[in-house]
RNA sequence: GGCUAGGUGGCAGAGUGGUGAUGCAGCGGCCUGCAAAGCCGUGUACGCCGGUUCGAUUCCGACCCUAGCCUCCA
């Protein structure tokens, strides 16, 4: 079984064959801890949380790489705005990061280096290109010279002519050439500085992550992913500097990106007011009902973040627990793997609203067996392709009755309305029975009355 | 202005040159004391105009519209 994905580089999708077929190395480029992350980091991250998984059902070794950018002037400004350390600003919100990241049920990576871990090898690769010429210094800075580079502009598809046309920005009077970037800048003595041979400083943006890419995984790679806003000129700057550095004909066979999350149809800004942070959605949502709808559509396209979507997503997921709660009941036998055919759903570019069909139309296949050991069967196979997606692993009751945000409800209360209304029942006291349900249904609590008992869960 | 993606039923969102994915919502039914949940049934959807074709939502061209990038940005 083949992985394809869609190739910005050669804008085709392509099966993936890794330089080594007993390892595969991927490198996603990570957040820039300044902030709590909002819904639009959370799907790179999701996303590619998944085709690593996926990857993984198809090949020996993954190797995962999601850098920490802990070096940056927004994390300086963020850092005297609060009158605090850089570093407590950044493992502030690298701590906050991983935090919201796993309630999105995202795994860790197999490394997650910081720039600031990496200091030698930045300065190394910056000595690199300097010595092959293809930077120079100026003014305390050194700057890449992106002459030397004739393939600039390869990933983006733009030529230099229309990027110098397209330019607004000011270009700094030190640059040989107005696209030349950054690689080395100077440090006045209030800012985050590291000793080099061009002086007290810190490093560009971009060089990070070829440096700690290079260290990691080597000094070309398999996949790499980012947001479709990092093409330029975050990621040509990536390939302009490794290839320079090491010579290589390429630097990441497959470069991969993700769609940006709108919000109610806009682009999500500051400017705009509409940042929404993971954090605050999971005061109200699970994790999984946030996952679920990051997942809802293909990574490439753009994701409209609204509240009804989430609702959707809400009473989608609520639905497919119930009928594992009514059907699937849990036997002892081990999840097993994801099928086949629903493995090569997800090996297609990561197709996952397909996925998601399959899901669905397994749910209604599982509610409507009638045998029992065949329930058993279809539920462990759901369980197992939902499982790759990051779904479906809670106990359904559990699912059911976790109240919006995780927040404690007073079950015993609950539970004890539910008994009073079930002896009402029993007397045939059928207004009693409904002035009380009515009283539950104010609570928020919305029940079900099965042959085996009431059961009651969160109205959603 | 340049470059990219898109425009699919009330909403979300796949897919395909020729039997209308999937979910949410709605409607009808089964079930229920009544409900709820679940199940069953129910929709003549593919921006506009041309072209190619026996046949196009799917291919080609023009047009209109939307979003993104070109500047920090997931």
């Amino acid at each position: 079984m083949k992985v394809t994905v869609y190739n910005t580089l050669t804008r085709q999708r392509e099966i993936i064959v890794p330089a080594d077929p007993g390892r595969v190395t991927m490198y996603a480029c990570g957040p820039t801890v300044y902030n709590y992350a909002h819904i639009g980091n959370a799907r790179p991250a999701v996303v590619f949380d998944l085709l690593r998984r996926v990857l993984a059902a198809h090949f020996p070794q993954v190797v995962y790489v999601r850098n920490i950018t802990d070096v940056d002037d927004k994390i300086n400004t963020r850092a005297r705005e609060l009158g605090v350390p850089i570093g407590a600003i950044s493992a502030r919100y690298t701590a906050a990061y991983r935090e919201d990241m796993a309630a999105l049920g995202v795994a860790p990576p197999d490394h997650e280096p910081a720039a600031t871990g990496y200091l030698p090898e930045i300065i190394a690769l910056i000595t690199r290109l300097l010595d092959r010429g293809c930077a120079y210094t100026a003014e305390d800075h050194v700057l890449f010279d992106v002459h030397h580079f004739p393939e600039y502009g390869a990933l983006s598809r733009r030529d230099r002519r229309e990027m110098i046309a397209g330019a607004r920005v000011e270009v700094a009077p030190y640059k040989r050439n107005p696209e030349d970037f950054v690689l080395w800048k100077p440090s006045t003595p209030e800012l985050p500085g590291w000793d080099s041979p061009w002086g007290r400083g810190r490093p560009g943006w971009h060089i990070e992550c070829s440096a700690m890419a290079g260290a990691l995984l080597g000094e070309t790679i398999d996949l790499h992913c980012g947001g479709q806003d990092l093409i330029f000129p975050h990621h040509e700057n990536e390939i302009a500097q490794s290839r320079c550095a090491f010579g290589h004909a390429y630097f990441a066979r497959y470069w991969v990106h993700n769609g940006f999350v709108q919000v109610d149809s806009r682009k999500m800004a500051k400017s705009v007011g509409n940042v929404l942070l993971v954090r605050d959605l999971l005061a109200a949502h699970p994790g999984e009902t946030l996952r679920y709808l990051l997942l809802s559509a293909h990574y490439r396209q753009p994701l409209d973040w609204t509240a009804e979507a989430v609702n959707q997503a809400q009473r989608t997921l609520d639905r497919l627990y119930t009928v594992l709660r009514d059907h699937g009941q849990a036997d002892d036998e081990p999840p097993g793997e994801p099928e086949a055919a629903f493995l090569e759903l997800l090996a297609d570019d990561l197709n996952t609203p397909q996925a998601l069909a399959e899901i669905n139309r397994q749910g209604r296949e599982l509610a409507n067996a009638g045998d029992v050991r065949q329930r058993a069967l279809l539920a462990r196979a759901l369980r197992a392709n939902a499982g790759l997606l990051g779904l479906l692993q809670e106990a359904p009751e559990a699912w059911l009755q976790q109240a919006a945000g995780g927040g404690a409800a007073d079950v015993a209360k609950i539970e004890h309305l539910i008994e009073a209304r079930n002896r009402a029942r029993a007397a045939r006291a059928f207004a009693e029975a409904d002035r009380l349900r009515d009283e539950l249904t104010a609570l928020g609590v919305a029940l079900e009355d099965q042959a085996d008992g009431t059961r009651w869960r969160w109205a959603r």
